[in-house]
This record gives structure tokens, C-alpha cells and sequence, in this order.
DNA sequence: ATGGTTTTTACTGCGTC
DNA sequence: GACGCGGTAAAAACCAT
């Protein structure tokens, strides 16, 4: 047995020694209750015990005040919100494509051929370069990935400032605009503490997954990404919620991964393969009924290493003093 | 390329509904 | 008998050196 960290450093995927003791955001870490935001006072409160996890939050109001709806016009200055995902950031200029006049009357065809040749010229000028071209397929990519993995709309964000970045640092020449994109998914699913394994990305993507991981780890290197291994935790919910398992199974299934990292079972093995023999164990110490040949299927994991690890974690439960 | 480790594949035996 | 489950051995995949 090697030590523990090189073992770690294995494999990206893997989850890392027992030093690790980053707590998941929203959870407390004195009782284990929900920690929810204090607006007001800039604070991040535990409802179960009270306890202030995080206090000097960022208020992200505006810094006026208005009085009445007539002040709140004047001292408003917001326009449309900026977004990563479009390769102009959603500012350039659109011209629709309806053939109708700002009082929604139809135009003459002279008009119409005008505007047709306006929109394509428009189009041209906003996807100038070659960089602004390959950025909007590659926003393309990413979005479809993000939609076919379910991802939310922060992590597609964050996968587009990762690609701009890596478009910046010149990471691209003698790579694919394919296999940059999907990097940048799953790195930014991973940051976004929504990790989807390497084989899920891969199956929405247009590229092997060797690629994926060699380019990942170069986008990461390169732009100095900081990535923790995954938290198998992450994983338990998706799981949970796909096998139709109640709140307290997943509850279950989240101590189990907490004392086995406690235990430092955990080190150098896949953190989705423990995730799935949390939920299974969890839901066999609820009385609900699941076959590991479904958790097996909804992990996409062996259920020779769901057996292997569960074992594991439920030896782990037993020599815990608790 | 090699070696050590984990995961997967394939197969077998046991108990139960 | 099909099914769920446990175990094993060999193959494959993976990472670090």
C-alpha cells in the first residue's frame, strides 16, 4: 500500500485523504441542520441550533434606496443582465427576424430585402474573428451539454467563463473546440459541487473520454483551476431522487459517507462508487426496497464495487464509538 | 514500459419468494 | 425457476514512477 496521498492524486476523480475537512455549504457543522442565508444581516444561519456559519456576506442589492416607484425608475440603471453564455455577453446589437415595422405593421418588399441584408451583414460583423466564432460554437456545445446533463444554469455560466479564459491563455491551438467545451463542463460541474462523472460527460459528448481527461487536465494546469475530488455526498441526492428513495434514506446515505470519511475509508476510491454503496446501504437500513442491480445502473457502477464498498461503510458505522 | 491498485467482467453457490 | 445477493478469480483500466 502506497500512502495515502499519492494513492489520492491517482485519480482525478477519486476523493482525497482524511485531512480534508472542507464542510459542505449548507449544512451546519456543529448539529448538521439546514444553514440558511440571513439577508438582512449578511449572515449564514443554522436554523436547527442557531449557530452563524458565515457572517460579512456580500449584499448583492443595489446601494440605493427608493422611496417610491417614481425614485425607484429614476435611480434604477439596470439593463438586461450580462451573461457569460453568449459569446457577446448578450450585447450586441439583434435584429429580429419578424418583417414588421416598430408598430407591427408588415414591410413592403423593398423594405424586407433591406432588412435581410442588414441581419446578414449584423451577423457577420458580431462573429468577426475567429475567436468570436469559435466561441459561439463552442457556448453552443456547452450549452447542450449542460441540457443534456441536467445542469443548471450557474454551472453553464461558469463552464463559459472557464472556455473564455482558456480562449484568452491561447489554451486552444492543437486542440479540439469539442474537447475544450467539455472540459469546461466538467470542471465547472465539479466546482459547482454538481459533479457529473467522466463516463456521464462523455456520453453527451462528441469526444473520448481520454481526451476529455487529458484536456481537462490541461485546461485545469493551465489556468491555475483549483478542483477538490468530488465529494461523493454530491452525488447521494441525483441518486437518491432517481431510485425514488425517501428524504431519511438520503439523510442515511450522507452519515454513512460522514463517518466513512471520519474512518478515512474513503481514500483513493471512486467517490461515485461510495456514493452509490451509501444510498444502497442507506436504503436497506430504511426497509426500502432497492437491488444493487438498480443502483448499480443509476451509478453507473459495478455492483461487485457497491458490494465491495458497502461493506466497507457499514464496518465503518460499527467500529465508529458514535 | 512497469508495477501497484482499483474496478469490471464473468461465473458460481445459496436462500427465498 | 427467477431473482437478489455474496464471493472469487481473472482481465481491464488507471495512475505514478
Amino acid at each position: 500500500m502506497q500512502n495515502a496521498r499519492t494513492r489520492a492524486r491517482q485519480h482525478e476523480e477519486r476523493e482525497s485523504t482524511s485531512e480534508d475537512t472542507t464542510e459542505s455549504t449548507d449544512e451546519c457543522p456543529e448539529c448538521g441542520g439546514l444553514v440558511v442565508a440571513d439577508e438582512e444581516h449578511g449572515e449564514s444561519v443554522c436554523m436547527d441550533c442557531g449557530l452563524v456559519v458565515d457572517e460579512d456576506d456580500i449584499d448583492r442589492g443595489p446601494e440605493w434606496r427608493a422611496f417610491d416607484s417614481q425614485e425607484k425608475d429614476q435611480k434604477s440603471r439596470v439593463g438586461a443582465p450580462t451573461t457569460n453564455t453568449m459569446h457577446d455577453k448578450g450585447l450586441s446589437t439583434n435584429i429580429d427576424w419578424r418583417d414588421k415595422d416598430a408598430y407591427g405593421n408588415s414591410l413592403s418588399s423593398n423594405q424586407r430585402q433591406k432588412m435581410q441584408r442588414l441581419r446578414k451583414w449584423n451577423e457577420r460583423f458580431r462573429t468577426r474573428d475567429a475567436k468570436e466564432r469559435n466561441l459561439k460554437q463552442a457556448l453552443g456545445e456547452i450549452d447542450r451539454m449542460a441540457s443534456a446533463l441536467g445542469l443548471p444554469d450557474n454551472v453553464r455560466e461558469m463552464a463559459s467563463v472557464i472556455y473564455r479564459r482558456a480562449l484568452e491563455e491561447d489554451l486552444l491551438p492543437g486542440r479540439s473546440i469539442e474537447g475544450v467545451s467539455t472540459s469546461c463542463v466538467y470542471a465547472a460541474a465539479r466546482q459547482a459541487g454538481v459533479p457529473r462523472s467522466l463516463d456521464e460527460i462523455t456520453d453527451v459528448s462528441r469526444v473520448e473520454k481520454a481526451e476529455i481527461a487529458r484536456t481537462y487536465r490541461y485546461v485545469i494546469r493551465e489556468l491555475g483551476l483549483e478542483v477538490r475530488p468530488a465529494d461523493p455526498e454530491s452525488y447521494v441526492p441525483r441518486f437518491a431522487s432517481s431510485l425514488g428513495l425517501s428524504d431519511e434514506a438520503e439523510h442515511r446515505a450522507r452519515d454513512l459517507l460522514k463517518t466513512a470519511k471520519d474512518k478515512g475509508v474513503h481514500s483513493g476510491k471512486s467517490p461515485v462508487g461510495l456514493a452509490a454503496a451509501a444510498v444502497y446501504a442507506a436504503a436497506l437500513l430504511t426497509n426500502e426496497k432497492t437491488t444493487q442491480a438498480k443502483v448499480s445502473e443509476v451509478a453507473d457502477i459495478s455492483e461487485v464495487t457497491i458490494r465491495n464498498r458497502y461493506h466497507e461503510l457499514l464496518e465503518a458505522e460499527d467500529t465508529l464509538p458514535a
